[in-house]
DNA sequence: ATTTTAAACTAACAATCGTTAGTTTTGTTA
DNA sequence: TAACAAAACTAACGATTGTTAGTTTAAAAT
């Protein structure tokens, strides 16, 4: 997919005002308003609403289907892809958070085969980490407990971290990495 | 604020149509086919599409006012204040999961004093979990961390519990109490 | 049986939506 | 400087939005 630098521009643009009113709350006379021209302009670059939207959202999802794929097959212990990961999902928040949050918020308003590419990516993706889990469990690295709110617990906050990152942007990725991990890996208490 | 029998089935149908697409993706005219009348009938009952948000959103966010409000000045430890925080979340996960999702995803929908009503509760309800933190760390019950992401690790994961929950109603709020305790205040490492 | 009330209806409004057509301006290349 | 391409513009379209006015139907109270 080529974007030249204006619609880079408007794809941008549109993901800030996107992850502030959501996708269905922001008109083409919004965005084109930020970007100081004309609704009927942005068709000079952009073929539709439904576009932007689609690539805002896969292409994040596409960095995180491209990372859990070189982490998953490494003969890397468990914990340790878990620490891949955690430290991925940090580098996208604080890299994409915009797009981030698009991600999050505006999945179910792409339409037809880019809601069925974003869903298939998901879906791999819980997948893999499912896997990791498991395998962390048989190989008593990880606590015995229920699978799911495992993942779930875990990828709740991950995924939610551009909320607490877009109201604290001074903080370094390296500080956010050692404390989440902390956190998800090891709990609160003491 | 007093609610017929009538106006209760508009404003619960909104709730699960808003989780699912959104405030500004249900119109008027969605809302009252899903009841099987026409839209300007809902207004028999409700004075503006504005109103339904705000009773759907702030009766929740009340409920977590409430529970804080009890918890806070017990005489109990501060892990025994979150354990009672954790299970109030999945208790309100459980018996208003849509309302709850609203909640999340819609509340920068909501206007004037409305808006302002939840922004109060919101950030006294954080101010109140925060101080619980910081009361753990002072008497050694909780590790002494950033105070800021363990408080953001903890409500990011209860705040889309539902997402879980909605799809594994079967789960009981017994099982879910028990591991997401462990989960987030013990961790998920051996 | 009559009146009253609650809750539905039809029809329409002004505003806004995404988008298209056709035109003008701007900047680059020949 | 003339020609061309890129990117802006104005004007408008049909559809949809939340909402209002006025009317009819159904149920409850007198």
């Amino acid at each position: 997919m080529k974007l030249t630098r204006r619609k880079l521009e408007i794809v941008s643009t549109a993901a800030k005002l996107f992850r502030k009113k959501g996708y269905n709350s922001v008109s083409m006379r919004d965005l084109a308003q930020a970007l100081d021209i004309k609704a009927a302009s942005l068709y000079n670059h952009i073929s539709s609403k439904q576009e932007i939207l689609a690539i805002i959202i896969l292409e994040v999802a596409e960095n995180f289907t491209e990372h859990i794929n070189t982490v998953f097959p490494e003969s890397i212990n468990s914990v340790e892809k878990l620490e891949s990961v955690i430290e991925n999902h940090i580098q996208i928040t604080v890299e994409k958070t915009n797009a981030l949050a698009c991600l999050n918020n505006d999945w179910m308003h792409l339409e037809q085969s880019d809601l069925e590419s974003y869903l298939v990516m998901r879906n791999a993706y819980e997948a893999k980490m499912r896997n990791i889990i498991e395998q962390g469990i048989q190989q008593k690295q990880l606590q015995d407990r229920n699978i799911d709110l495992v993942l779930f617990s875990l990828l709740s906050t991950l995924r939610t971290l551009h909320l607490w990152y877009s109201k604290n942007k001074e903080t370094s990725p390296q500080l956010m990495f050692e404390e989440m991990k902390q956190n998800l890996l090891h709990g609160i208490i003491r």
